[in-house]
DNA sequence: TAGTCCCC
DNA sequence: GGCA
């Protein structure tokens, strides 16, 4: 029997998903609002765009990154690179609240040591969303990953080491604080079509924050 | 080629 | 589970 079924989880709250992956409630509400401003900085230096795939699809999410690599993706492939290739410059440099945060949320979720060097920053709109995919770009598996969800809610999926495998649906709202790794560092996830709304903050979108050890 | 954060 |  769920106490909290059908209201607000407690602020706080923490779930086990699976060996090695915590959701941390409300983690990031408390800086959600400097979070938000933080985002539009980069945007105005590294601005937000939808990349193709390597089969030639343009992807529903519009991404930028900050910290001393960025994830992308063309007809070539997904890699890191350490310039955006839109501009030709480097990424912005990792801001030290979004470092502190990631650093604090994978310690509280039991990975003490985790530095992270690269934050993948994806923009949802209505309708936008992300296939079932593992996050294997990264040199280093050791590292847990930490995602930070802003704005809208959004339908996160999180399933197991193979495509196939059954999956857990999770309700991520504005704060919320997912980490990964260890035995489930690999494990499928991704995220179920944004519905339309209005976030008091972040108005008509979600934002979600990555932050990995890739270099 | 091998792999696939896409699509159905 | 298979594209392109």
């Amino acid at each position: 029997m769920d106490l909290f079924d059908g209201l607000e989880p407690p602020q706080g709250g923490r779930e086990q998903m699976a060996p090695g992956a915590v959701l941390l409630r409300g983690r990031a509400s408390g800086c959600g609002a400097a979070l938000l401003d933080v985002i539009a900085g980069i945007a105005a230096e590294a601005p937000f765009r939808r990349m193709v795939t390597p089969g030639g699809f343009t992807m529903s999410v519009a991404m930028t990154n900050c910290g001393a690599a960025g994830w992308v993706t063309d007809r070539r492939g997904y890699r890191y690179a350490a310039q955006d290739p839109q501009t030709g410059r480097p990424w912005p440099a990792m801001p030290d609240v979004f470092a502190r945060l990631a650093q604090e949320a994978a310690a509280e979720a039991g990975y003490p040591g985790f530095r992270p060097d690269v934050c993948l920053i994806n923009r949802y709109e209505p309708g936008a969303k992300m296939a079932l995919h593992q996050d294997k770009d990264e040199r280093d598996f050791a590292s847990p990953i930490v995602s930070v969800s802003l704005g809208l809610p959004a339908v996160f999926r999180f399933g197991g080491a193979r495509r196939a495998d059954p999956v857990v649906k999770y309700p991520l709202r504005h704060g919320d604080v997912v980490v990964w790794g260890g035995e489930s560092r690999l494990w499928f996830h991704g995220i179920d079509a944004l519905k339309p709304g209005a976030h008091p903050l972040a108005g008509p979108v979600r934002f979600n924050l990555t932050f990995r050890k890739a270099l």
